[in-house]
DNA sequence: AATCCGGGGCA
DNA sequence: TGCCCAGGATT
């Protein structure tokens, strides 16, 4: 009788060997609740571990159990995501939470495949659950993964390329041991994280070295081959930041634009960095705001904010208001007014927060 | 296949 | 200040 367990891959064993000396303590590598695993998944979407750790335990804590998060309003929700960005992550997260709850009794699916259907779950999220809750041996495929496997063996594909991941995926399912999947998986994106780095990997003295194609023919610093974004589009918001006594009027953005769900100011959007201030008087009768005095409304300075694919640039004008806003205004914009309390508690952009922080 | 969706770290 | 990083949904 033959030995038919496949002998792991050079790549597998150094990994696999590299691991336990070099990884990082992190809380949801001790724990097999595919809840707890699922949401730190979900949060080290487009996260960096040093950003998104905080926010796992905040959350954990908040709500320790998928019952506890489908039962949550979903401004909470937001809220305890604030500074995250992405917000989709959140919205999809409650909606799944919920979904499990109703449907599942509770229970996560146990399968890579039944893992992929739920809402904000892809094929990357799946295949983390699976292989570290239920230890199916489907290989996580992130930016970490594409960077390792493009450099050992020399991939020259573009990797922003939808096209380029059947290529990707196959090697990794080549590579993924069936008797450690979780270990290995695990493995290989921490060796990205941490040793095989996008900028200056530590390559004198990494274990792969030897048999790293990129190291071999000096293209380390070429590797993984990436095609660029395109340019972002500059974006003018001016806010109108009306208060009447101790009261301020927000509204949740329900458009379909960035920060769906959060909260921000009536507001007008321009292309060019000025509003004219007939504009801004046109914008504040359409309003039916009733200043309290002759203020020349002087803006902010601008202030700046830059998303990966757009670049804001928001001036606020705070106005007292003589009368509150009438009821129509309210029901058409959305608006309504709040303490300072209140609005600390909404969810709310990164530069809507800030501005809060300073000015309210 | 292309586009949209935040924010932070580092040189 | 500019450059780099990184999954899923939608169309």
């Amino acid at each position: 009788m033959t030995n038919t367990t496949p002998r792991p891959s050079f790549l597998a064993a150094a990994l696999l060997a590299w691991y336990p000396r070099h990884h990082r303590d992190l809380p949801w590598r001790h724990t097999r609740d595919p809840y707890a695993i699922w949401l730190s998944e979900v949060i080290l979407q487009q996260t960096r571990v040093a950003q998104g750790l905080p926010y796992y335990n905040t959350f954990l804590a908040a709500y320790p159990t998928v019952q506890e998060l489908a039962a949550a309003p979903e401004a909470e929700v937001l809220r305890y995501w604030q500074g995250l960005g992405y917000y989709s992550r959140a919205r999809n997260m409650h909606h799944t939470a919920q979904q499990v709850v109703r449907e599942f009794g509770g229970k996560f699916p146990s399968t890579y495949a039944g893992l992929l259907q739920l809402r904000g779950v892809g094929p990357y999220t799946a295949a983390a659950i699976a292989s570290f809750a239920f230890d199916e041996a489907v290989a996580v495929l992130d930016g970490n993964v594409y960077r390792v496997l493009a450099r050992i063996f020399g991939l020259h594909s573009d990797i922003a390329a939808p096209s380029s991941r059947k290529e990707f995926q196959a090697l990794a399912d080549q590579h993924i041991p069936a008797s450690t999947p979780a270990d290995f998986n695990q493995a290989i994106m921490e060796f990205g994280a941490i040793q095989c780095t996008p900028l200056k990997p530590d390559c004198l003295f990494c274990p792969l070295q030897s048999q790293c194609w990129a190291f071999q023919h000096g293209q380390v610093a070429l590797l993984p081959v990436k095609s660029k974004a395109k340019a972002s589009r500059t974006r003018y918001f001016h806010y109108f930041v009306l208060r009447h006594g101790e009261q301020t009027y927000l509204r949740e953005r329900r458009e379909k634009d960035i920060w769906q769900g959060l909260y921000d100011f009536a507001m007008t959007e321009t292309t060019v960095a000025e509003l004219p201030p007939a504009e801004l008087v046109r914008h504040l009768d359409a309003l039916g705001a009733r200043l309290d005095t002759s203020q020349a409304a002087e803006p902010s300075a601008a202030y700046r904010h830059v998303l990966s694919h757009q670049k804001l640039e928001a001036r606020f004008h705070p106005m007292t208001l003589a009368q509150p806003l009438p009821a129509s205004t309210l029901r058409d914009l959305g608006l309504r007014a709040y303490s300072a309390d209140e609005i600390e508690a909404l969810p709310k952009p990164k530069l809507i927060a800030n501005y809060c922080s300073q000015n309210i």
